[in-house]
DNA sequence: GCTTTCATGTGACATATATCACAAAGCTAT
DNA sequence: ATAGCTTTGTGATATATGTCACATGAAAGC
């Protein structure tokens, strides 16, 4: 994959971006393939970058007295960072993980971050983003506060069916904030 | 309260505005006071304004079945606006309602907005407003998935004792997303 | 092809929480 | 002060979910 290949995709992504702003973000953008387990970001460590999945999947997970609970998946097309990556410039509290082989656009937030301070295009292309996220985490928060087990599985295999194709039962159970045990039986009822 | 008052306080709550940005925001802001009870924001409707806690409270919440289910508190010195609100232009989800008598600064929506649209410095303040957001609601979303409901009582009355000062024992179960009863037993236990 | 490992399903039981019913205490208005 | 309303506490019971143990089946490595 090429730069001009990068260019019409982020530009496909994000369509009110601005030349200046995409021209400045693709010279710190590159292409990479990675291979499955692999960690994009760590845990308790800062980070240079943040992605665009080309090809692929990861997972993203908090570790609790030593065990996984994902808080989200992610595939083709879709932005992979953690807020405090982004935004702050704190250490994740996110571990983020391949699921399988697969390729990005890697890009760097400094860059970004640099030009959004005196570009108003990247500052419009931050606010995107962040707002972005906050909506899902939003709409996540609803289904956590307000919904049962049951109908939190629906809405997920609803709202993202290929989490069931990719997704381990396991993660699946921890994301949806129940036990293994429990998923499997919601899933034997119908 | 005046204007040069209101200017000072912005200016101390958000402290990277500039001028141009901090003069076009106050064109569009007025002082208010509302009784208790008062919806400043109804769900399923659109609206032009979002506000400033200069004394006071209020309670954010969905129905659901016709029963309030509170999604947050807020208090003097805080912003209040729903995302949906500020970000898209969409009606909001969520009723916002005085838990007592208040007073507000009223800031037009659209008016920043608009200056973000041209102006570097609205733009980063839209940024750090969602931003802001986007943190206190990932903060949330842990303590919902990974904390049991005594730890996320717990939490709460650590985070903002404020909220056990003001807000009903019913609101606060619905928050943490228990029964009114099981509240009232983990609040017995010591 | 066989063995090992991992993911998933299921039963038994323990625990946490919801629900319903009612009592007690605190506020509010007259 | 009194009556009525709202908030909070608590007991009894039902339900949902977690935990532990084990079985089954699929995938991976040799």
């Amino acid at each position: 994959m090429n730069k001009t290949e990068i260019k019409e995709l982020v530009k496909s992504i994000f369509p009110h971006i601005e030349n200046v702003a995409l021209q400045h973000i693709l010279s710190s953008a590159n292409y990479i393939e990675l291979a499955k387990g692999t960690e994009l970001i760590r845990a308790g460590e800062r980070h240079r970058y943040f992605y665009l999945i080309l090809r692929g999947s990861v997972k993203t997970y908090y570790l609790k007295e030593s065990k996984q609970i994902c808080s989200w998946f992610a595939f083709e097309n879709h932005i992979v960072a953690t807020l405090t990556t982004i935004a702050g410039d704190k250490p994740s509290s996110e571990t983020i993980e391949l699921l399988e082989d697969s390729a990005f656009v890697q890009f760097e937030t400094k860059s970004i971050k640099n030009l959004a301070e005196s570009n108003l295009s990247a500052s419009h292309f931050m606010t995107e983003l962040i707002t972005e996220h906050a909506t899902f985490l939003e709409e996540r928060l609803y289904l956590l506060q307000f919904m049962s087990s049951k109908e939190r599985y629906y809405a997920l295999i609803e709202r993202a069916p290929e989490v069931l194709q990719k997704v381990s039962l396991t993660d699946i159970a921890s994301f949806l904030g129940i036990s293994r045990e429990t998923l499997s039986r919601i899933r034997s009822l119908k």
